[in-house]
DNA sequence: AAATAATTTTAGACAAATCTAAAAAATATT
DNA sequence: AATATTTTTTAGATTTGTCTAAAATTATTT
C-alpha cells in the first residue's frame, strides 16, 4: 500500500517512540512531531483503519507487524539518503537530516535498492544509526549512552542523536565524530557533567544532556 | 518563496506549454496535468495572487519573469535527478521520469548545486533535454523534429519526448539513443510514416507520431 | 447578427490534514 | 472514596486541492 507523506511521518514517529516504551502515548508523539494531541488522535484512527496500528482509546498504541515493516522501509530510505548526502555530496552531518526528511518519501523500491548498491550497502548512517537492509533487517547495535559508561573504560563513539543540528554543531567543536575514541575520567553529581578525554586532546568537560545523546561502544 | 508540490507541478506544466504557444489555455493545461478545467482555474487564481502569473479571465495566461525563474528551478532539479538515476544508478530512461517527478520537489538549493557538481555539471538530461545551470540559464538547443528533417540529410538524435515511457520502449526496440545517427530516406503522405536509416541498420519504417516526438541535430 | 458550439469560470461539495476549545476518561491527591 | 489534575478524545473550523454540474463568456457557423 502507498501512504501519504503525513502518514509516513507519523509511522516513523511511532516507531521511534516504541524503542523507548512498550506502548506510545498521544502526548509524546504530539511533542515529537510538534503537532497537537487532537491531530495525533485523528491520525491514529486512520492508521488503525489501515491496519498498521494496535490502538485502544485512552490506552496508548503501537505499530503492529505490518506497521513495523512499513516504518523500517521509511527509515531505510531516510538513512540511505543521509549516507548519500555525506559520502557522495560531501554535506555536513548537521544539515542532512532535514533533507532526508523529504527524500525519504520518494518510495520507488527499485530506486532505493539501486541507491543502496551504489553506496556499497552501508550498514550505518552518518549519525551512526543502523540502516535496515532490503528485507527490513536492522543490523544489531550494542551501544550504551556515554552517561552510563564506566569511568576510565576505553570506548569509541558509535552514534549520536540525529534529532538536533545544534548538538552536532557542538560535537564538531569537541572534535567528536563516529569512531572517535573517548574515555570518561570523572562524573559530577551536581548536574551530570562529565570530564572526558576525547582522542588525544586535553581533558574537557561535557554536559549531562550532551552525554545522554551520545552513544559509545564499550570494549 | 516556497511552493507546494501541486503548485510546482502546475508551474512546470505552464512553462512547458508556453514553449509551444505564447499564451496557454485552461483546457490544454488540464489535459497535460490530467485534471479538470475547474481545478486549473482554481490554481490560476492562486498563482496569480502569488504574483507568478499574468492571467486575464477567459483570455489565457502565462508565467511572468518570477514564474519563469521558478519553473526553471524545478526543471533543473527534475533533469539533474534524471541524470543521476541513469548515470549513477544505471536505471533505464523509460523509468526515470516518474521518479524525478517526485524528487524534483525536494528544494534545498545546496543539495541541488552539490548534486550538479557531483554529476560533473551535465548540460543534457537522459532524454536530451537541456539542464538549466544554477543561475537558471538554459543551454541553447538547435534541433528540429525528425518529421521536418530533409530527405537524405545526415543527422543525429538530439532528444526525445520525455512524456511517454511507451515511446522510449519502442525507441529501445529501434536501437535509437541520444546521439544515434539517423537519415530519412522517404516520406509517405498517407499517414506521415517515414522510411529511415538508423546507424548502420537496414532501412526501417517509423510512424508519423513517433517522428514528431523525436528531435535531431541537422548538420 | 443570431444561433450554436466550445471554452472557461463559478458554485457548491468533499477528502486530507491541521487547529482550538470543550467534553470525557484515566490517574493522582487528599 | 471523593476530588482535583492530567491526558485523551470529540466537536466544530479552516486550508489546500480536488471534483461535478451549472452559468457565463467567447468563438464559430449559419
Ligand atoms: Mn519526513
Ligand atoms: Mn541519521
Ligand atoms: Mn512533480
Ligand atoms: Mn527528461
Amino acid at each position: 500500500m502507498k501512504f501519504s507523506e503525513s502518514e509516513e511521518n507519523y509511522i516513523k514517529g511511532i516507531y521511534a517512540l516504541q524503542q523507548k516504551s512498550k506502548r506510545v502515548n498521544t502526548n509524546s508523539l504530539a511533542s515529537l512531531l510538534e503537532t497537537s494531541a487532537a491531530s495525533i488522535t485523528d491520525m491514529l484512527k486512520k492508521l488503525k483503519s489501515k491496519k498498521l496500528l494496535d490502538y485502544k482509546k485512552y490506552h496508548g498504541f503501537r505499530l503492529n507487524e505490518e506497521g513495523n515493516r512499513e516504518a523500517l522501509k521509511i527509515i531505510r530510505r531516510h538513512r540511505l539518503w543521509e549516507y548519500f548526502l555525506v559520502s557522495k555530496l560531501g554535506m555536513d552531518w548537521e544539515k542532512i537530516h532535514d533533507i532526508a526528511e523529504e527524500l525519504e518519501h520518494v518510495s520507488s523500491k527499485e530506486l532505493i535498492d539501486r541507491l543502496d548498491q551504489f553506496l556499497g550497502n552501508p550498514t550505518r548512517d552518518p549519525h551512526g544509526d543502523p540502516i535496515p537492509n532490503e528485507f527490513g533487517i536492522m543490523p544489531e547495535v550494542n551501544q550504551i549512552s556515554l552517561k552510563d559508561l564506566q569511568l576510565k573504560r576505553s570506548a569509541r563513539i558509535s552514534s549520536v542523536s540525529d534529532q538536533s543540528p545544534e548538538l552536532m554543531e557542538m560535537l564538531n567543536n569537541y572534535g567528536i565524530r563516529i569512531g572517535t575514541p573517548i574515555k570518561v575520567l570523572q562524573s559530577f553529581d551536581f548536574d551530570g557533567s562529565l570530564k572526558v578525554k576525547i582522542a588525544r586532546q586535553p581533558d574537557q568537560m561535557i554536559s549531562g544532556l550532551a552525554a545522554e545523546n551520545i552513544f559509545v561502544y564499550d570494549y
